[in-house]
DNA sequence: CTGAAAGCGCTTACAG
DNA sequence: CTGAAAGCGCTTACAG
């Protein structure tokens, strides 16, 4: 930076070395105060605070965390598909609220669900020695993640499914929550419910595909190979795939199960510009803001970002917090129905 | 951290003492090569290269930044109103793709608009040294933000106006973007246009009620005041206040403009439940998604939160590259319209 | 152009 | 219980 010339002093100049001299105590005694660390006088710990509070001293918890054993940084980092959508979006303020109840800082990176990209993050992210990560795992850097495991760093993954040693894990019931919704459907009289769903590398996309299967396994009917699309990653390929499946097929479906938000308002709009969004019941899995001011609302399957992300911080910060067990956990967050007319118009 | 005895040595423990060595160099020559520094042998650059390559050197910023004369810490902060909010992820995303390029790490921290968090936040960001701080101000930390900014951390204030002394800042055209809203509902021959406004404090609201009144004057209209409403601060007021000016009016408005997000969702609401949707046009500030998808689409007039990210991000890393100036910058994104129809809707 | 030494702000053995 | 010294991983005067 440029130096101007009316700059004051850059920062809080005050260090420890001046609370020291002012408390007339040794450096040492100083740091431990600070910390919190016992066997000190106690009229030691009282003229330290004071002038610590009388200098305005403010501890350097960078600097402090180069030469602590245990190297904490009190911060913890926070991979994301992408920091800008409301799933992401909502974990991150949950686990932000939770972390500062600890002063703790969360560092926050967008992966674009790229391997490379979350990789590359994780090593950021590592090398500035936070204590601990909260993943969104694109599924590509399981090697990765051992490995930065076993060199004592805690890790939860969050929303899919990995299963390294004590690497805990947080997700929803995808399986049940659709089993769940798709057997409303069946329950309702309808016989024939399409299907559309993200990519099938994705463990939440097999999961959802299984509660659909099971749904129809348990209500003793069969699938209709032909009303399934997966591998859909977009609103506008759901918007194809859902017109194809409603115009080419012979005795087209009276339901769809949308396994994902963009699939859902893919699928709604081309409900709408057939004209079937009151003919065709629709659920989608995961809720999105005005679902309820569409016409009709749309049904959602609905997962609780705030509360995953909660359930992730608690673990991450359990193990941080001298707590690190042997065993890897899995946190399941149920799933919830919200009705809002879409998923209750019955068969023609 | 509890120490498991199958853990691998924390982190990356290769140190540039290591590359020294296996280079057969000096200490400063490592640091030179590493940063760049000019006036070193060829053949000395090559071989710290390749030491550093073979080993699988990582540079430790953090340590770096302790003695480095001008404190960098390749670290920025981003204080917004919440991270999970539309606009503020938005931004937070443009922000991280542009630090991203120049290898610099954000961090973030929600306001949720009181001014002690803020202050709370500005303060930790600081003492964790960032090199720079993007800061979307609740309006109650001038003093705070004009001694960091004294102190030597360059400051870019978003989204609403601050005077301060070498602080940068980037906001929309509130105002011009409001009166050719409400221009475009005068010429469509509305002459009783509806205002609902966000708190008088923030500056933005302020901003868009000149933009509302600007409009009148220049069309030579009259304002009624009873058609206006300040200060509104959630979507169920909204609801309410349009509700009270819909019916107790004796001549009701036959257009609204909504001045925030929020209140356009509550004005839409009320227009629903009174079955006048099709009848009121209706535009509101700031876009918000399916906007498109509502019966009839809702016009606004648009922000672009990316580009304001790009925008600030650009003027912060400036200052932050030596760039710094004496005089502060403001720069003006403009706003855009989008027609959905609600805002063409004409007078009866 | 290059390296040995000092030092950034702190914590941690090590003596007392 | 307390303090002087060494050291965390690096950068920066300071000599050569």
């Amino acid at each position: 930076m440029a130096k101007i010339p009316g700059d004051e002093p850059r920062h809080g100049k005050v260090t420890m070395r001046d609370v020291a001299q002012r408390a007339g105590v040794g450096l040492a005694t100083v740091s431990r105060v600070i910390n919190g660390k016992p066997g000190v006088a106690a009229d030691l710990i009282e003229r330290v605070n004071e002038a610590s509070r009388a200098l305005g001293y403010r501890h350097d918890v960078t600097a402090s965390s180069l030469r602590r054993a245990d190297r904490r940084t009190a911060t913890i980092a926070l991979v994301l598909e992408d920091v800008a959508n409301p799933f992401s979006s909502a974990l991150h303020r949950a686990v932000e609220d939770a972390a500062r109840a600890e002063d703790i800082l969360v560092l926050t990176g967008s992966s674009d669900e790229h391997p490379e990209r979350e990789h590359e993050l994780i090593d950021t992210f590592t090398l500035r020695r936070v204590d601990g990560l909260i993943v969104v795992p694109t599924g590509g850097t399981d090697g990765q993640l051992a490995t930065v495991r076993r060199q004592g760093t805690p890790i939860v993954c969050v929303d899919r499914l990995v299963e390294l040693d004590r690497v805990d894990t947080v997700t929803v019931d995808n399986r049940e929550g659709t089993r769940a919704a798709v057997r409303r459907l069946l329950d309702l009289g309808h016989r024939r419910i399409a299907y559309l769903g993200d990519m099938r590398a994705i463990w939440t996309a097999r999961e959802r595909y299984e509660g659909y299967l099971e749904a129809h396994a348990g209500a003793g009917r069969p699938v209709d190979e032909r009303l399934v699309r997966r591998d859909i990653r977009s609103a506008e390929a759901a918007e194809h795939a859902i017109g194809e499946i409603l115009t080419a097929v012979d005795d087209p479906p009276t339901a769809v199960f949308a396994a994902q938000n963009l699939l859902t308002i893919g699928t709604l709009r081309t409900l709408q510009r057939l004209g079937l969004h009151d003919r065709v019941a629709l659920i989608g899995f995961d809720d999105f803001p005005l679902a309820d001011m569409l016409r009709p609302g749309v049904s959602v399957v609905s997962q609780d970002p705030a509360e995953i992300g909660l359930m992730a911080a608690r673990l991450l910060l359990g193990r941080i917090n001298g707590g690190d067990h042997r065993h890897a956990r899995h946190a399941v967050v149920p799933t919830g129905y919200i009705a809002r007319g879409s998923g209750e118009i019955p068969p023609p």
